[in-house]
DNA sequence: CCACAAAACTTGTATATACAACCAAAAGTC
DNA sequence: GACTTTTGGTTGTATATACAAGTTTTGTGG
């Protein structure tokens, strides 16, 4: 058997829920249903929903029925990843435009944060990822060239900014902090949104053996993105 | 019946992994031993083993046999306070007040978070946390009364949920989720909002041994609260 | 002793069946 | 109309069976 069969239907029912055929708290087909459309017994319709329920994908009433669970993109708190990797690893389609790429005079607020002096030089980088086609994250970059001389000379369509940082300068530290904020207008027209809504604003800064590295605002709209993590007190469960 | 087959199978092998009868990386009794030690089905023995694998406790390799994983180290890298704590710490004035403390019918999507079932009562409190007169924090939280069952009777204007759940029932892992949402009309005036404004909600799912005990929805301001971390990245060690 | 084949055992997938628990809506009753 | 009962649909648990796929052990022939 090339591929299994309860692996068939999941496939079949996870793109349901991606094309948006299957919305949000919707019904999808009972056991029965589902093994009648594939020809299969309850037993393997069942596997396939268990499943999903399991990964947070449906959610299930005795009695009543599935239903599709609402619907987010998630990253971990407690791990830094990749927003590249992060939309690949759902299986979705990533890709990123470059806004800017400059050379700019230091803000103060930027110069405290990267050990620089006020009016100095820095990097900065702004760019948008995007999870099937629709924007994601607005990345707003400040790098330490002290430490990064060659920031503005990279390819960002074909690496992230993380990514390439994490190769050049390995990362030994770094600090978050995460505020919800009504983005301003500039904001709001790069992240595609029509009405101002509440985002999360991740800032990151890192750090390097040698001090601060860069300076980064994640700023995700509310209704795509959100943050999740799992915390263990007892050593006996799942990472 | 009272309790499921594979569930008292699962316990059994729990409890032998934690009074170290079966250490890391042992062999742990086939389906078929399984199945005939409780006198079950090779299928409902296989559930449990297949259970234990999902959460992490053990691991298979097909032709070979099921493992106990090596138990997993705990580094809490980003810690959710209790939020009284947090505001004394910051060396202003705590108070609190409760706004309701009910038992009422479950929603399916609260029963699904907490293991119960749908229209199941549940017990329910909301309450707002001020810093200085100010309000800082809604909590509106879920219990569930199989393992909390005083809990409506608890006075929590002298303390806080999370503080007395924590001692009655020892939690052993949690799950946490960040968002940035607009907040209703009704959550407007409990934090003193005249005007909606983004606010952070954070979600938290805490676990004890038995299961699932509460889902708390954490909603505070964006301009009056944020969320911090720091992780370290310490160079790993392999042997 | 070695190489190879066969057997035994393990996990993985799939099916058919049965009954229990639960829910919602329809049907019946007062 | 209000209440109760029934009924059909749904998920949850459990069993017996079969075969596939992978690994280890055993056995056999050379």
């Amino acid at each position: 058997m090339a591929v299994a069969k309860f692996a068939e239907i999941k496939d079949h029912m996870l793109t349901q829920i991606e094309i948006g055929a299957w919305p949000e708290h919707s019904r999808v087909p009972s056991e029965n249903e589902l093994a009648e459309q594939f020809s299969v017994s309850r037993m393997t319709a069942r596997r396939a929903l268990q499943e999903l329920t399991e990964q947070g994908i449906l959610y299930r009433t005795q009695g009543v029925g599935s239903f599709v669970a609402a619907l987010k993109s998630q990253s971990s708190l407690l791990e830094i990843r990749n927003i590249a990797d992060e939309i690949q690893s759902r299986g979705h389609s990533y890709s990123a435009q470059l806004l800017q790429l400059t050379e700019l005079p230091c803000p103060a607020v930027i110069a405290s944060a990267l050990g620089l002096k006020h009016q100095q030089q820095v990097f900065f980088s702004l760019i948008v990822h995007y999870e099937d086609q629709l924007p994601l994250q607005l990345e707003a970059r400040y790098v330490n060239p002290q430490q990064i001389p060659d920031y503005i000379q990279q390819d960002f369509s074909h690496i992230t900014p993380h990514l390439y940082l994490s190769q050049v300068a390995p990362l030994t530290e770094a600090e978050h902090t995460v505020e919800a904020i009504l983005p301003d207008h500039f904001t709001c027209q790069h992240l595609q949104l029509k009405k101002p809504e509440a985002c999360l604003r991740l800032t990151r800064r890192t750090f390097s053996r040698d001090g601060a590295v860069s300076l980064a605002y994640l700023t995700s709209p509310g209704s795509r993105y959100r943050l999740g993590g799992h915390l263990n007190f007892a050593p006996e469960k799942r990472s």
